[in-house]
DNA sequence: TGACGTCACTTGACATTGTCAAGTGTCAGC
DNA sequence: GCTGACACTTGACAATGTCAAGTGACGTCA
């Protein structure tokens, strides 16, 4: 979240109608979002966010740029807390599942073609960063410098596993179970281990 | 005008707004869903869905229950292939991956919580079906009657890979790579073998 | 036969939404 | 003092979901 509230006097339209925005996503997520009920709580006028940020989109995208940045940033934080690669990508997918869970639906609104405009640079700029951490971790585990199709395939499995356990858990299917339990979370992840450490190039019939 | 309804094919307001709701879901995703425009489809007032279906929500979830109905089939289709216990369960999660690429918007649907009724009995009874075969298929690897939390385990990761898979798929982060190349998703689900295969209870530190 | 009631919608109205054209006040620069 | 750019606001419009009230076809019973 836009943590800081900064003095009213101080703060532009544009970014008490952002942070308004940022909170009202949070709150009832992106279906739920509305540029008036932005407005209002940003007390500006009702087309306030049309001249400011273009359109709906636009307002949403720049509310995803935000918590792209702060996704990376955790990503990037797990990464750094040392252990062996291993370890490290597993702390990674740990981090990636716990913001998922922490920020539903910013996290729905990132990842999610029908709210955002993905021409919009800065924010496939940010997505690129996650990828990057998990990029590096995987070519790590293998002592790999550059990241040949064998290395992508694992940093797709890395991906993918994380990303679907955060998406069943925010979206339903695991809602009820005691499956977010954390250290159930972390078992599941910590399962990938054998495909992780198997060689490199290494396919299933 | 009822001559009109009599030439066409015999069906009911409810029918036709259900086979319109579909197509329209399909074509526009659920976002750019509309009643109004599902009842012109349809030939009906606008009001119409509202009277037969309580509401949005209603006519959304009905769409997404004959989505659960097909999602069902394929895996249970997928899962009668043949095979050792690993090729089949591997052959699911192609499947699981293959209905959300065949019908992106209606599995997207599907698996989300803003626009779905959870409540609705049916929707919750065809999705466990989904799980069932997924559960079968571990289950039959291990040669275990019953789900252990360690064999929920392994559950919830093929689950978590397949579907993680799928939504970086639909959901932009894997849009423009050649990574929606048939080959390069079965090698990705295929690199799961080695965590599948390894002996039940085993967790990575 | 005709009154009555139920079913399966339709009509009409309302508040709310995103968007866009036109208006307004403030202020720097000449 | 005037001009014009800037940063919004006002006002209007069509579209949407929902709800109350209306309507006509059809079956039932006196």
């Amino acid at each position: 979240m836009s943590s800081v509230m900064r003095n009213d006097v101080e703060m532009s339209a544009r970014e008490r109608l952002l942070a308004a925005a940022d909170l009202l996503v949070a709150e009832r997520g992106p279906a739920g979002f509305t540029l008036r009920e932005a407005a209002r709580r940003a007390e500006v006028s009702h087309a306030a966010p049309g001249f400011l940020f273009g359109d709906l989109r636009g307002l949403v995208t720049a509310v995803a740029t935000g918590g792209f940045e702060r996704f990376a940033l955790t990503l990037e934080t797990a990464e750094s807390a040392g252990g062996d690669a291993l370890t490290r990508l597993l702390c990674v997918g740990q981090a990636y599942v716990a913001f998922a869970r922490s920020e539903p639906h910013i996290f729905r609104l990132m990842m999610g073609d029908e709210y955002l405009d993905h021409e919009h640079l800065s924010l496939t700029a940010e997505n690129g960063r996650a990828y990057g951490v998990l990029s590096r971790c995987v070519k790590a585990l293998y002592h790999v410098e550059v990241e040949t199709p064998e290395v992508t395939q694992r940093i797709l499995l890395s991906w993918s596993t994380v990303h679907g356990l955060a998406r069943l858990i925010l979206d339903g299917p695991l809602r009820e179970q005691t499956t977010q339990n954390d250290s159930f979370i972390v078992s599941v992840i910590g399962a990938l281990g054998p495909s992780l450490l198997a060689p490199l190039g290494h396919v299933m019939p």
